[in-house]
DNA sequence: CCCCATGTTCGACA
DNA sequence: GTGTCGAACATGGG
């Protein structure tokens, strides 16, 4: 489920626990989503600690704690962050609640993910972990310019460009919505090798990826307001769904790996 | 029972 | 090395 803003939108449902000390962990030490981590050092080592920043990169998050502990957690395909009051009884999907000190809200942080492909790591130094160091500029960055958006298509030039989109290390936070939704933007068929794509295709399809990760920022991040019927988005799972520009019905294709949705007259196909 | 799902990773293969 | 494909992971919904 979560990209780029609903990552966000996640991460700030544990910000106001920034200033808090975590009182109890209680998790489930065989969950999955701990296969990177080691869950009882997780256990022992949150307590008495003070939660200083809650920050993030593409789908990834660090929640750095003091004494230079850095929890990662990254929210898979159905993983989700949210705070509740106390008493707190855990769901059976909540493989992680941090009870905080004191009697403020919020009482506890969970992590809840009921596929389990999710994540969760912790790293102790004064240095970041490698997984929090050297990390791509993401998309709406300054630094994610077009030299390097040239660079990597170059580089990837036989993939197709629904492929090229979702790679995390190229573009951090795209997902297959936001993928789709830039392709279709910028009027490209999402099968397009990158190659193919002509200098003013791949200016449109500069321009509106980052458009597309502002305007996710803007929408989704901070109340996860339902994205405008001039998007892609509310009409590309929807059976009978239709072009919000030109009202053709969409069609939905294996590209990529993924379920892609495109708009088969302001996207055409290369025959 | 079937198929599908806003994600990642790994192995087999061209 | 590049890229594709399918499977796997685990669970729920239609």
């Amino acid at each position: 489920m979560p990209e780029l803003a609903e990552v966000v939108y996640y991460c700030n449902q544990w910000l106001p626990a920034v200033g808090r000390t975590v009182a109890a962990v209680r998790l489930h030490p065989r969950a999955r989503v701990f296969r990177d981590a080691d869950p009882e050092t997780i256990a022992s080592a949150l307590p008495e600690r003070k939660l200083l920043t809650a920050d993030t990169h593409g789908k990834g998050m660090r929640f750095l704690f003091s004494g230079g502990l850095h929890l990662g957690v990254h929210l898979g395909m159905a993983g989700r962050l949210f705070t509740a009051p106390l008493p707190y009884q855990p769901d059976k999907h909540d493989h992680l609640v941090l009870e905080l000190e004191g009697r403020a809200a919020p009482g506890v942080l969970v992590f809840s993910d009921y596929r389990m492909f999710g994540r969760i790591r912790l790293h102790e130094g004064a240095e970041a972990p490698p997984w929090w160091r050297d990390l791509p500029p993401e998309p709406q960055d300054r630094g994610f310019t077009r030299a390097r958006f040239e660079k990597i298509l170059d580089r990837r030039s036989r993939a197709p460009l629904k492929a090229v989109l979702l790679d995390q290390a190229c573009f951090p936070g795209f997902g297959n919505w936001m993928a789709d939704e830039a392709l279709w933007r910028a009027r490209l068929f999402p099968g397009l090798r990158a190659a193919e794509a002509r200098k003013e295709e791949r200016a449109r399809l500069y321009r509106d990826l980052r458009k597309v990760a502002r305007d996710a920022l803007r929408v989704i991040a901070p109340e996860w307001t339902a994205p405008p019927a001039n998007w892609l988005f509310p009409h590309r799972w929807k059976d009978g769904g239709s072009c919000p520009r030109d009202r053709a019905p969409l069609e939905r294709e294996t590209i990529g790996g993924r379920t892609t949705c495109y708009c088969p007259v302001c996207q055409p196909p290369i025959a």
